[in-house]
DNA sequence: CCTTCATATTGACAAACGTCGATGTGAGAA
DNA sequence: TTCTCACATCGACGTTTGTCAATATGAAGG
């Protein structure tokens, strides 16, 4: 994986509404996108607009079951992560 | 430390420029501006703003040395970063 | 004093970002 | 078919970011 992935991902919870997302996926180890909407606090499309990010830098992976999309950490770009900082 | 201030330090190391940076100042140990100058390959003004946004964040030192400013790692910032990331 | 050197600061600009309200989508229920 | 639900996308907006040329700073040497 290249530089340019890296730093996408560090940009991807450089924010602090994602980090605090982030955090909230660690806990939860799964959470729907309206059970994130409680915690969050902001406008659905807000969120969504975030949670595309999360998932575009691949940090967060979405699996979708009936109406409800659940978000979870991917723990090896997480430990990749890790890694990268030596 | 909060949120906001690891938020802060991922978002200086979410750009591709100043996470070559980094990687250079692991390797390097400590660097003053000029070296750095001439492995990032942009302007000097451009660098010294970059270098301005890692030292905010506290993962990057900065040592003044006659005229030269020698940058150099802050590791328990970059440990707090790992561990961050559980 | 004046010059040079390494670095910081300023001002400007386009591009990217974070946020929201409004609208679209796609699937299940009535 | 129409309605509702969970979520995505669009369009707009003000703010922040990354970049540069130009200028400023501050210290050493002449």
């Amino acid at each position: 994986m290249d530089l340019k992935k890296y730093a996408n991902m560090f940009k991807a919870i450089g924010d602090e509404t994602r980090l605090f997302i982030l955090k909230e996926l660690i806990n939860a180890k799964e959470l729907c996108a309206c059970k994130l909407l409680e915690k969050v606090e902001c406008n659905q499309s807000t969120l969504s607009h975030h949670m595309k990010i999360l998932t575009d830098s691949e940090l967060v992976v979405a699996r979708k079951d009936w109406k409800w999309v659940h978000y979870s950490i991917d723990k090896d770009k997480i430990e990749m992560l890790r890694n990268y900082l030596n």
